[in-house]
DNA sequence: CTGCTAATTGCAATCGATTGTTTAATTTAT
DNA sequence: ATAAATTAAACAATCGATTGCAATTAGCAG
């Protein structure tokens, strides 16, 4: 059972007397062969356990139908319901998804492009880790003649299609929302800077103090607290100030906004009376925390699809010049009891 | 740049006046070629950025390097670590990884399986949806001389590597502290019969129940409550009972048990003072719910790890028979509040 | 019955890499 | 110095499917 013949065009060819080439075509549903001999060849195809060999075909056809996508993790919300997103439309159109993670490691991300490279997949679909600066490996994709898009964690400075959401924005109008509700001392929980997706919302939650008249205070606002637990001692500090914040804006994920309500709640500050806490990505779990918490839907599943489509289109358009397209999404702030100042 | 040529093992032969072969040989560092050509090929290679095609080397060397995996949907935390899982062991080894979901949907899982034989994977990696009944989709694949391992949810009639949970003694041993603590009437949300996974962790149930001596109450156990709707539903059911449970199971997943818990606390029902809940599955969100809800790990992550390592064994394995082995791997009970009756 | 078009099918090259077999060149042993 | 043994590179077939072009056959008008 371990190395099984599979059955070849060939071998449907010996039995019927036929040159493999008709076959071929039969199965591709040519219309230069006789009806008859085409039903013959399918009905003998499906006796005989045939499969197409894809490899094959793809090597004569010069291309491979598949997807590369490399994401810092799969098992991340938010990456996973890309992937998803993707996986339904690009499914629809034969192509086959191979999904690769960095792990947030820069050298693990080259290896995975370099990879995909070889593999000679059609298209490739990245979401930077954070450690990555560096942009050679990206370069080198589109060196290979292959289609580059960048989602999410995008690296500027590099041309390519895009699909991002409207960070500053939605930045904006979450801290917007919270000052509405009567926050006046908005700490800000950033991420690394040199992701420009963390830059963004830092500009948006700038923007919202500036519109608003509100001071920017240097003292709120925490560099590199992107994990929960970064997160929670970040909070720690704050608390302690002798002014500290009436509200925290955990940009950088609803894991970090956990961290913030821990802390809180384990240091009898309420949420949201004494503390509003706004969280980004809308996790599952922000909706069941006690009080639920304020945070900001990306629309992943949509973002995965819109992904998938662009590559599509991409494909039809004939002419040679790429245009460096960019699709912006706007997430929306969802609004829940971790912010009802009241 | 839609359709640049790549560099071929021609083109770096041509240049330097030498046969395909031996650049071939060079780049898989073949001691039959001299030490100064097979440097000069190799920095050749790199001047020309050659990079392998893949698709050439395994149509030749007849395999693919490739693993598929099918399961229900990838954006559910289990599934996802066990992706991540299977990533990591099958990374190291130069494995890739093409992963379809079923949706739950029989003939979406039969389409994801045809795929992966066309692409004439190495290994397919499978956990069947709640949909599927029949099996001849997974024979196909063993007919095709595909290494087949089935996971968690496992068609038990079928002779193949597996990897399962021993889900009869984790829920026996769920039900059985839960018992301990001095629930009496415990109620189970059961899942789908015709998947082995639930009828096992119902058959663990009714063990703690006997062992206990506690009677077997039918009206307590309620079928098909798989979804967090679903199970809503049955409890609001089960607490208006003339004699309402004092604890429930809800054997299918945490999905389940959270909507226990939200029909609970809107019923102004005191969990775990007057019912205790358990889940299953220990998803993230069961640790930080009001109160935590107890669960179980099934150790996801670890279990993708398995798989992959199960197959990198059946490969060394040279014998020609293959035995259908089964690895259990045993998961753990996670008391949390939820179930302090205290 | 000849000539011509259209419909089928066959032939052979191709995609890019691998590998068993030869041939040529070089070294070692006798 | 010559035969034998190494070493290195060339040759050619192969993996399975696809496709441009040639060849064959059938059908039909003149």
């Amino acid at each position: 059972m371990k190395s099984r013949k599979r059955t070849t065009i060939y071998d449907i060819a010996e039995k019927l007397n036929l040159n493999p080439s008709s076959v071929s075509r039969a199965l591709n549903n040519s219309s230069s062969v006789n009806d008859a001999t085409k039903k013959l060849i399918l009905k003998t195809a499906k006796d005989l356990n045939y499969t197409r060999n894809t490899l094959a075909s793809n090597l004569r056809k010069g291309h491979s139908k598949t997807i590369g996508v490399v994401v810092p993790r799969i098992n991340q919300n938010f990456f996973s319901n890309v992937i998803a997103g993707i996986e339904e439309a690009t499914y629809k159109q034969g192509y086959n998804l191979i999904i690769c993670q960095s792990n947030e490691l820069y050298e693990k991300e080259v290896q995975c492009v370099n990879t995909l490279i070889n593999q000679h997949v059609d298209c490739i679909v990245i979401s930077i880790s954070v450690e990555t600066t560096d942009h050679k490996h990206l370069q080198n994709i589109i060196d290979h003649g292959i289609q580059l898009i960048q989602f999410d964690r995008v690296a500027d400075e590099l041309e390519t299609l895009k699909v991002t959401n409207d960070n500053e924005q939605s930045s904006f109008e979450a801290v917007d929302h919270m000052i509405k509700q009567g926050y006046k001392r908005i700490a800000l929980l950033e991420g690394p800077q040199k992701l420009s997706i963390f830059k963004q919302r830092k500009n948006g939650y700038l923007r919202a103090l500036a519109e608003n008249g509100l001071p920017v205070l240097a003292e709120l606002m925490v560099e590199n607290a992107w994990t929960k637990e970064l997160s929670a001692t970040a909070t720690r500090n704050l608390l302690s100030l002798p002014h500290p914040p009436d509200a925290i804006f955990a940009s950088t994920s609803d894991f970090s906004a956990l961290g913030v309500l821990e802390v809180a709640t384990a240091m009898h500050i309420k949420v949201p009376a004494e503390l509003g806490i706004c969280g980004y990505s809308n996790e599952d779990f922000t909706e069941i925390t006690s009080p639920s918490i304020t945070t900001i839907d990306q629309f992943s599943f949509y973002m995965g699809k819109t992904v998938a489509n662009l590559y599509f289109q991409e494909m039809e358009n004939t002419d040679t010049v790429m245009v460096p397209k960019v699709i912006s999404i706007k997430p929306k702030v969802i609004a829940r009891s971790s912010t009802q100042k009241g």
